[in-house]
RNA sequence: GAGCCGUUAGCUCAGACGGUUAGAGCACCUGACUUUUAAUCAGGGGGUCCCGGGUUCGAGUCCCGGACGGCUCACCA
């Protein structure tokens, strides 16, 4: 991730805040104390971003690929099919191994059993917290040591992610969701009880109150008057300066990841934000959220292959969504004139790193705009994230620097393609001649129709250039089974690809709301399907009967919220944007796993 | 799906040409240390070298197969 977007100017983390992205499951004490200075007498939870946000403890780079996928090994055997269901044993049902030994393990289940034995749960329960740490600091951070004084007593909950004994005092780092706060303990403050602390593990999590104080060295830090068992942890969080470096553990295992990678949280926490300002965008404009269904018996609005699922008590074929499209429209054929949808589409198609099976997109359909109207929402609405998180325009790519600052260039589709070639090209030139030109250009065409000679060449000569943002405008109609055909030339259509980084993060188009020139485009569609092009549209039958009903004109756009964070976080891999990104399973398929569907 | 690279202690990493008992730092354990902070000092324990075959007197190292991951390509957003 860059400086720019984890040691990013505090404002941005204030107007993060200010939006309310922050902390939302500690229940209702800790909202009631949302934006007002905290008293500690009483009681109130203070809201505050994590404070080592602006600590990153990784490198900018991921660096090379690592070996060591050091997590623990899970015995093959581990696997098993729990359930069985209509003779349809359970897929991935696995039960992984956990009787892996190693001493560290061992001596934290002694540690473990030595508490009960002396009567104290090592997983607690519910404990009071009047403070956080990164609310301490604000509040604290420059106090003297009078005024700390005068504070009174703080109680704090969270991990210890750091202990150093130091002869009859020990030193360790708390840290909470809004980051680490140092505590103190001493034998002579904590009599018998010191005992216990000094058995702490870093991992356990423990429940602080005391009074706050300055270390000679300045670190603002508890001195813990009486602690509380929450959560014995069994396992050694990874090493404290290198942290956890491995890519596959990191995926994997996302919570150690989380725990020790402060970057990681941030990109999490952006990820909020992100989704939050678009809501926060599109609502005050008038957009109504809604959710359609994921599961559809016809999945439409996109060229993809769909997984498949089956629903038993109907006895039905069921899809995962490819796209909301068809469902949002006929909500704009129901009089909801602006809708969105912020979620999930699933796509049965290669995993890489611009590419997960699942992935998130935000899709928006405004009534009576075209496809012009959505260049200007869409410059209006990164500007707005990129401000209000980033605190700039300016973003960081890689190697490049990438200005969102509009107006953006808008690059029509043929005319990208006309430079690229060095000759006039429209949907009437001669495709041998455009197959000429493109061999020169060292593009080996697979025959086929022109408008796949056009879309190789648009894909292998423009969009590598394309790392400023860029409206690509007026697509061949081909291209676009659902977009409305331009007045003036019916062989384009009224449609835009947003590119920024050499990417296409949006795609909108003026929509198609004539249901008999939808009806013959789906049965173009329907023919390629039946030819075996397994990404051909398919006939939905009742999209069409909701075109008949009236659909006003209306203009629609999707924007891929993953790839957006990836260009917002500077991060060039989809999985670091997505908590638990799909992996194969540790191990190896299982042995009674049956075959895929496909 | 293809190519290249990787997998060694809990974590981060070394391990020349195939040759004693596989190493380091952190973490952990024992001891010392009552304001440390990558605490320090002294001592110690910890390994299915990803899995399975093979070659060899001998394999972490070479060969073959497999698993998983990373990158690139293909498909795609």
């Amino acid at each position: 991730m860059s400086e720019r977007a984890l040691a990013a100017p505090e404002s941005r983390y204030r107007a993060a805040h200010s939006q309310g992205a922050a902390l939302r499951d500690r229940g209702e004490e800790a909202t009631r104390g949302a934006g007002r200075i905290e008293r500690p007498e009483e009681g109130e939870r203070v809201r505050q971003p994590d404070p080592f946000l602006h600590v990153s403890s990784l490198s900018a780079d991921q660096g090379p690929p690592n070996r060591a996928r050091g997590g623990e090994r899970r015995g093959r055997d581990g696997w098993r099919a729990r359930h069985v269901h209509q003779g349809v044993p359970a897929l991935g049902a696995r039960t992984m191994t956990l009787d892996d030994e190693n001493e560290q393990i061992r001596q934290r289940r002694e540690k473990l059993e030595a508490l009960r034995r002396r009567g104290i749960d090592p997983f607690g329960g519910r404990y009071p917290v009047t403070h956080w740490a990164r609310g301490l600091a604000d509040r604290l951070g420059n106090a003297v040591d009078e005024e700390l004084k005068g504070f009174g007593a703080v109680s704090l909950a969270g991990r210890l992610v750091a202990l150093r004994h130091h002869g009859k005092t020990c030193f360790a780092h708390l840290m909470d969701q809004t980051g680490r706060i140092q505590l103190y303990a001493r034998a002579d403050a904590l009599g018998d009880e010191y005992a216990r602390f000094v058995d702490l593990d870093t991992g356990d999590f423990i429940g602080v109150t005391g009074e706050m104080f300055r270390t000679r060295t300045g670190e603002l830090t508890v001195a813990v008057k009486a602690f509380t068992f929450l959560a014995k942890s069994l396992r050694p969080l990874p090493e404290k300066w290198h942290g956890l470096k491995d890519v596959e553990t990191r995926y994997r295992q996302r919570y150690v990841d989380l725990v020790v990678n402060t970057e990681t949280r941030a990109i999490f926490q952006l990820r909020a934000r992100l989704i939050g300002g678009i809501r926060k965008f599109l609502d005050a404009r008038g957009f109504l959220e809604v959710e359609t269904p994921m599961m559809q018996p016809i999945p439409g609005g996109a060229i993809a292959r769909p997984f498949k699922t089956h629903h038993n008590a109907l006895d039905m074929e069921l899809y995962l969504r490819i796209a909301p499209e068809l469902y949002l429209k006929r909500l704009v054929v129901g009089g909801l004139e602006r809708v969105y949808e912020i979620n999930r589409n699933f796509r049965n198609e290669g995993v890489s790193t611009q590419h997960n099976p699942e992935f998130t997109t935000l899709e928006f359909y405004q009534a009576y705009a075209d496809y012009t109207d959505l260049m200007e929402l869409t410059e209006a609405l990164f500007t707005e994230l990129a401000q209000s998180l980033l605190g700039t325009h300016a973003l960081q790519w890689g190697e490049h620097a990438i200005s969102l600052t509009p107006p953006w260039r808008r690059l029509g589709f043929f005319e990208g393609i006309s430079q690229a070639l060095g000759m006039t090209v429209t949907p009437a030139t001669d495709a041998a001649a455009v197959a000429r030109a493109a061999a020169g250009k060292g593009l080996t065409p697979h025959g086929g129709a022109p408008w796949e000679l056009w879309k190789d060449v648009f894909e292998t000569l423009v969009e590598p250039t394309l790392v400023q943002p860029t409206f690509v405008i007026d697509f061949p109609i081909e291209l676009s089974p659902l977009a409305k055909r331009k007045r003036d030339n019916a062989a384009l259509v009224d449609r835009f690809e947003l590119f920024v980084g050499r990417r296409e993060l949006a795609n909108a188009y003026s929509e198609l709301n004539d249901p008999i020139d939808q009806l013959a485009r789906f049965r173009e569609q329907a023919q390629l399907l039946e030819r075996g092009d397994e990404e051909a549209h398919w006939l939905d039958e009742d999209y069409v009967r909701a075109l008949e009903q009236g659909m006003p004109p209306a203009a629609g756009e999707g924007i891929g919220i993953d790839r957006l964070l990836m260009l917002f976080a500077n991060q060039p891999s989809i999985r670091e944007v997505i908590l638990f990104p799909l992996l194969r399973p540790e191990g190896g398929r299982a042995p009674d796993e049956g075959g895929t569907e496909r």
